[in-house]
DNA sequence: ACATTATATTCAATAAATTGAATATAATAA
DNA sequence: TTATTATATTCAATTTATTGAATATAATGT
């Protein structure tokens, strides 16, 4: 793959809303695929498929520790891309904040039942 | 459309390695689409074709001017989201230096036959 | 070994993007 | 008005993306 196919397949791999609120949420730090099922509503087949997307755009990378895949973005510079986006004049910002939780074991409910969320 | 959705569709025109290379030859100016035609070698029913994406975007905007129409990036913003993909390590930086020409008349062949292009 | 839990992959149906070919439009010139 | 030039649109065929459903895999616990 040339340059150019690289750089549109970023790009592409951004393109999608789902998988810009994926990115969204790793945005404080890794998170395991449960805890994402639960904050963003998707189903866990969905989400390791657009996971995969953006992993094999090099956006994001993955690692395991016990049962859990936590997954975190391996580019941060991706950021300054997007936020470019958001901040052009005629896209309203809005770049919900995030709290800035790294997690080592996940806390969502699924993953520690009875705890709340991050 | 929501904000997640227009940041997405933004995306989406640039993951395209077509109009990655349009917007670059409007990188230093407005450009008629004879001269894209000419310079990137893409058919006129095409060219065309991909600009509508990009306008649609938000991205370009166009300008008549007797024959021609002079298409412009409308967001230089933009130019930081595509150096900020392709600065990222495993890209290889391919940013063609790109004479900074402005047209008011295209110098292409095809709209001045006989002159030298820009 | 077997059951459970977290995640991934495969398959299929549908939707959307890509792209060439043909045709239409709009400005200009004669 | 007719012809020409630059650009746009429409249509159709093909490819690719999307997404749900079912199933597979891999680590852990008993």
């Amino acid at each position: 793959m040339n340059a150019g196919n690289r750089d549109s397949a970023v790009f592409k791999s951004l393109g999608h809303p789902a998988r810009l609120a994926i990115l969204d949420a790793l945005r404080g730090g890794e998170q395991c695929v449960c805890h994402l099922e639960n904050v963003l509503g998707m189903r866990q087949a969905y989400l390791s498929q657009q996971l995969a997307v953006l992993k094999e755009a090099g956006l994001v990378r993955d690692r395991r520790e016990g049962w859990n895949i936590y997954y975190f973005v391996s580019r941060p510079e991706i950021w300054v891309a997007v936020e470019t986006v958001r901040s052009m004049p005629g896209m309203q910002i809005k770049t919900l904040l995030r709290r800035n939780t790294r997690h080592t074991h996940c806390p969502c409910p699924k993953c520690k039942p009875g705890a709340e969320q991050a």
